[in-house]
DNA sequence: CACATATCAGACCTACTGAAATCT
DNA sequence: CAGATTTCAGTATGTCTGATATGT
């Protein structure tokens, strides 16, 4: 139990700091991570469907963050090549200069700031790695 | 950034399967917390200020979570005894039940699932108590 | 008077559900 | 027709801010 409630405080933490560092340009973390998620894919953008299983969020969910990321011009929507019921979202060029100011900050602001040397930063990623492939997350890097 | 993200999605993960697990009994988890906080201490009752501290959550929201709580005959209000600007909120028969029964299901279907041996969590807690520590959580068990 | 505690209102974000529309 | 994808509406939760009332 006292795992399950350090991960809750640990994650309260992250994201409080996420979201005030990236409240200045209009973000959160949420719409961070459709960002950065679309910034890494080789063409930009993914089907809707997929941000949504990468991000292990609802539909519903991914649907709101795309629109907001779409109002404010970092993506656009595009009908998907091959299947007609699928939507891409495609990161803009607006899209990509807003990730890399983002990263910047959010690597100044929580990334370096984190107490932890890189070991435990090391073994804390691997021991996490297997609660999320229990779970059946399999957006997982490396 | 990995380890950051992995906090998020473990987080997702455990906090998905606490809400579904306690929905049944009308608890969610952030009022599980709140119960299982007051039925530790001497006297079942705290302070709402010093609930918000250990559980590191605005007072507003502690207002919401005690006034849901009291909603259901979980916990009740009553003045501080020696600060009258205080109001301290206090865990009911009730409330010890149901976060009795809670913890049975709890245990059952998230603490015991973990996929994780006893040296794996010891050292997963331990690190992320340094996190908590460096972020002024001042909560910890222990 | 400055400060602490609690409450309240309003705005915001995300989750979840079920229903509807479109397409395979 | 069954199933997949997306959207939408409605409900619920929790967060944050700022304002207010009360008491130290």
């Amino acid at each position: 139990m006292a795992v399950v409630t350090s991960v809750m405080r640990v994650q309260q933490i992250f994201l409080t700091t996420a979201d005030r560092t990236l409240r200045p340009l209009g973000l959160t973390f949420a719409r961070y991570e459709v960002l950065m998620l679309l910034s890494f894919t080789r063409r930009g953008s993914l089907p809707l469907r997929t941000i949504g299983e990468r991000l292990q969020v609802q539909a519903a969910s991914v649907t709101n963050a795309v629109d907001r990321l779409q109002h404010d011009g970092l993506v656009l929507r595009r009908p998907h090549p091959s299947d007609g019921r699928g939507v891409l979202a495609a990161i803009t060029p607006a899209g990509r200069d807003l990730a890399g100011e983002a990263t910047i900050l959010m690597n100044e602001e929580v990334f370096a700031q984190l107490p932890l040397g890189t070991a435990d930063l090391d073994g804390l990623f691997a021991t996490l790695r297997v609660l999320r492939q229990a779970a059946g997350d399999f957006s997982l890097p490396q």
